[in-house]
DNA sequence: TAGTGATAATTGGTCAGACCATTATATGGA
DNA sequence: TCCATATAATGGTCTGACCAATTATCACTA
């Protein structure tokens, strides 16, 4: 059974409750500026650093901003609130960016393995259908919608492979990558080459599953993906390599 | 045009910056503690209520948690948003278990793959440690004590493959069926003939990543675990054989 | 009068040192 | 050996001060 913490009772826990409120409810509208930090001690009967802390929080949170010596002011709510840890971590590191990437390619190849092994008819229609929409799409030259189109061809197969921990973790994966994924799209798209042979690699990897062969499955979907990868590190890092082995 | 401030030089940042890099790397794993603030006030020259701002920040983005008078952890970034909706899946269907093994798997045949492409020598050598750590808890008959070693030796592995986001997912896997494993465990170390083709998997797998061939190591870690997956099923499921497809 | 520049007040950022509350560890006795 | 207590370590809070950046003020000039 959950119980509740006896004792939440951190000052700043307090404080911080106490100011979300005051945004929630209207009393402090985006571009309000706060109370300065030595006037909220007075109000609240509380130490500076107790306030420091709770402003730190709400900071953190990207609810508020503050300016030396200009004062503190309620964050315009339009502004996007990154609040998952793990895109955080991942913002500004294009090296961390490349370790989901590689990750999620080995879940794909392994949910084309399965999928040639247990996609039922309804599956193969959907992959399928979804691989023909793909085409569509890169055809008219709607880039965003093949981003898309492309997200839910490999969604399609991750689902035929009938294993819910696999999709759901492929999943996660995608939408942790999604800011990312269309302006890669767009860089792979640019050259004509390149669109033609992914569509064919496409191609093969449902091929590959409607026949039920789990290792061309695999091997296509290797292909692929490997081909992605190399491609992004051509156009992403001219003349650089990865060298993660020397990062200790 | 998007220009960046010009001074982002709030000495919390720098902190918060150099933590996080920790933790991507994996020098400071999940369960980690860190060291104390009086102590980071010392290696980093900079007063206590820097380092405190820059461990608050982190602790509203929910990459540590502190506790008064016991120090403070590092939290695991990826289980609340990939693990926990697993741990539920799990709960209200048993069936998933299998799921997740099977996805594990395939991240540690990945994982061998990368480790035989990146490993350094410490890497190796710990890998080997870890190995002979599992056979020597195997000879000693102490079975709690080898399937420790046997998770260690795979996380090793996964280490090895410089790849942060497969590290943690394939820890936070581990943690999920740390309750299962140790009854496969038993069940599977029950017939010595088994316990002997594991040892053998194990040094085969090793000694593919040590000689920095991706394919065998790959192929090694496929067949180990694909072995094992075979022999659980035979054990659990006398006469029971999956039935995927038919589940939707 | 309107604009401009220097000056002062305000405000967040940083620091030092101290004490408290809680937790972990070591110590000692049964 | 085991358990209770004492001790140390650690995060939480506080006071007070000074620094740096910003803003507001106002006298001065064109």
């Amino acid at each position: 059974m959950q119980l509740k913490p006896i004792k939440p009772s951190k000052i700043s826990d307090a404080i911080t409750e106490q100011l979300k409120e005051l945004i929630r409810n209207g009393a402090l509208k985006p571009g309000d500026r706060l109370p300065a930090e030595r006037e909220l001690v007075d109000q609240l009967g509380v130490s500076r650093p107790s306030v420091r802390e709770a402003l730190l929080k709400l900071e953190a949170k990207g609810m508020i901003t503050s300016r030396q010596g200009g004062g503190t002011y309620v964050a315009d709510v339009l502004a996007p609130s990154i609040v998952n840890p793990l895109a955080d971590l991942m913002r500004d590191n294009p090296e961390a960016i490349s370790d989901v990437l590689e990750c999620r390619h080995g879940l794909e190849e392994l949910a084309a393995s399965y999928a040639a092994l247990r996609a039922t008819a309804d599956d193969r229609d959907l992959i399928r259908e979804k691989f023909q929409a793909l085409a569509d799409a890169n055809a008219a030259g709607d880039l965003e919608r093949s981003a898309n189109a492309d997200a839910e061809f490999h969604m399609a197969i991750a689902e035929a492979s009938h294993n819910f921990a696999l999709v759901h973790i492929t999943r996660s994966l995608f939408d942790l990558l999604s800011t990312q994924m269309l302006s890669n799209w767009e860089r792979l798209m640019m050259n004509p080459k390149t669109c033609e042979q992914i569509h064919d690699q496409h191609q093969y990897i449902y091929e590959a599953i409607a026949s039920g062969d789990p290792d061309m499955a695999r091997n296509a979907a290797h292909t692929h993906l490997s081909y992605i990868g190399r491609s992004l590190r051509e156009l992403g890092e001219p003349g650089g390599k990865r060298r993660r082995a020397t990062a200790d």
